[in-house]
DNA sequence: GACATCGTTTAGAATTTTCTAAATGATGGT
DNA sequence: ACCATCATTTAGAAAATTCTAAACGATGTC
């Protein structure tokens, strides 16, 4: 019986590994670093909470990194704290609807950053109107590139308003 | 005349390099690099086409990096190689068509990235249902973790056919 | 209130990424 | 065919990021 479970095991084991290596070659893909990716999966695969020294051992990082990508994991709603019963320490656990991680943690950090880069577009456009003319470009050049800017600023509103609206419940 | 339009002309090219350097922290804030943005900036506010050595000279970087990096923005269909008379260098243009870039340049790319999740969720999936006893957890335990996978892919598989939809022809 | 244990901060080490100079390859002009 | 000029490749320098050990602060325990 016993015998017969172990290889099973070890493959299953090897397998957690390398989905958690998965999630942190996702999120450093997608910018975000390497290590809140593989945080999030090992907890996902957690039923139990996981105490701030038991996921620097499991990862093999310091407790420094883990306190540090345990905080950014919370800012997006992606991590909760959980509170166990005559331990002072910090257990956590993975949030497990993903509507909550996009709604409340992704969006509204894609939606500051795309905000930033809004308010570059409307403060060229501006600068545009006020500069008739150019050494660099011609009247009509001008034109071509207040034009750009303006396609710049219609597609940044939309997205914008995507991002903002309902488009989330759809999805999940 | 001339001196009347000398103090915006000065402003007006800072606001150009204001716009270049807000697009290098855009695409640099979604992790794909501080120099695609703001060479893509730079063409997209130029009506005219620029040689490699004028995009290298603009934005103070060596022609290796351009050219490297010019690359790069030709695969995210964001650049166009323009043949000019007469001269055998390589002129490129901004593609103005963000509907273009996003849906053969960006969502493509996206794709490939969430495929690689993809398939390692299915991957530990597979792995899971072979593994009925282990000795880290309970049964119960066990069938948390196998709920979870599954929603895990089936939120994969959202995403995915969203992104291969007709979600962008919407949008813009 | 001193001690023990935990989480956080920070200064700097280690790694990764980005950038460039030089070499190479390719192409057109003479 | 040779030279001149351009783009690309590559090996290694430079810069940016990530990580950690040690110091610190906070909180509960005896």
């Amino acid at each position: 019986m016993q015998e017969a479970s172990m290889p099973s095991q070890v493959s299953w084991t090897r397998e957690v590994r390398r989905f958690i290596e998965a999630g942190g070659n996702t999120t450093h893909a997608f910018g975000l670093g390497r290590l809140i990716g593989r945080m999030f999966a090992l907890l996902y695969l957690s039923p139990k909470p996981y105490s701030l020294e038991d996921i620097a051992t499991h990862l093999e990082i310091s407790k420094a990194s883990a306190s540090m990508t345990i905080r950014q994991l919370e800012e997006w709603h992606a991590v909760r704290h959980v509170p166990v019963e005559g331990d002072r320490r910090d257990f956590y656990e993975a949030e497990t609807e993903f509507r909550i991680i996009v709604k409340q943690g992704l969006l509204p950090g894609i939606r500051k950053k795309l905000a930033t880069a809004g308010s570059q577009i409307h403060r060229t456009l501006e600068a545009g109107a006020t500069v008739p003319v150019s050494q660099d470009h011609s009247p009509a050049e001008i034109q071509i590139i207040k034009k750009r800017l303006r396609t710049a600023a219609n597609l940044h509103k939309k997205l914008d308003g995507l991002l903002s609206s309902r488009l989330v419940e759809k999805l999940l």
